[in-house]
DNA sequence: ATTCTTCTGGGCAATCTGTCCAGTAACGTC
DNA sequence: GACGTTACTGGACAGATTGCCCAGAAGAAT
């Protein structure tokens, strides 16, 4: 399974013009339909391409606040605790990590008092041991791959 | 600026099926095409949808370890730092956060050795006091939206 | 009651998609 | 070197979709 700077160009194509078409990639990667499609294709198939997912600004959206935790777990109990934090539809992403801590969590809230609460759901979950967590200023860098995307292009 | 029930459905849709058409979309949902157009153009004009960038799996791309790291940074050079870590190819995100650690850098790397050298170089970016870094060791909540979204959609 | 905004349902020309195909270049193998 | 495999090109086709426009209906606000 390879990746080479065709895909990665074509990748930042859809990155910058999401909804394009097959054909208009085509014409400006300078190649052949045929062969954008079998790129996506691959990718998809070989489980690179995993979607297009929309990028949306969740502060737009009602749900201005985003905060970390960082969770001790008891012995053992790692896996059900992911579990119950993936049912909190705050919950937005959760990692195990190496370190004193043992899951990092990141959430979102609409306001003070509903981060106040969606904190209380998260260290409430049983098997939570000892939890710190810190609130989101700002953010200087947005998720993104591009940089990465940019370099296997031959940037 | 508002956000409805058929917003979300609809992003739940593209969510889902990612290239999908307008009419296609318009259809499932049972609304006019226009509407689907409209609410698109809309969503994005007011800058809620900001796109629909390609959702990769990183270690599949070569890059299969995530690294995260808390930086303490001298009195105010927080801005500083934070643009030349983003100058850090493989940084992909960094948030300014309350608590005793000032900035968060999540890095990606495509080995330990090229790990250390991605943590060498993020902190020794001038600026940075103390850090201290973890490694991820797996993911069981990857980013995701949907939750929120499936709530407003009225789930 | 009147005005605005949004949605519907339809029509149009232009474009794109999915799917074929044959020819050609590149690559590894014997 | 000869051969087989794989990937890319360029072109064809029918069918579907897009962008755009419009008049009327439905709701909400004034």
């Amino acid at each position: 399974m390879t990746f080479d700077a065709l895909d990665a160009r074509l990748l930042l194509l859809l990155t910058d013009a999401p909804r394009l078409g097959v054909l208009e990639c085509a014409r400006r990667l300078g190649v052949a339909r045929g062969t954008v499609q079998a790129r996506l294709d691959r990718l998809s198939a070989d489980g690179v391409l995993t979607g297009f997912p929309p990028e949306l600004r969740l502060d737009a959206l009602g749900y201005g606040l985003t905060a970390f935790a960082v969770l001790e777990i008891a012995q053992g109990r790692r896996g059900e605790v992911a579990e119950e934090l993936a049912a909190i539809d705050e919950v937005c992403e959760v990692h195990a990590t190496t370190g004193q801590g043992d899951l990092f969590v990141r959430m979102v809230a609409r306001s003070n008092d509903d981060l106040q609460r969606v904190i209380d759901e998260v260290v409430g979950v049983s098997g939570v041991r000892r939890t710190s967590t810190s609130i989101a200023l700002s953010t200087p860098v947005a998720p993104r791959v591009r940089p990465l995307l940019e370099r296997i292009a031959q940037g």
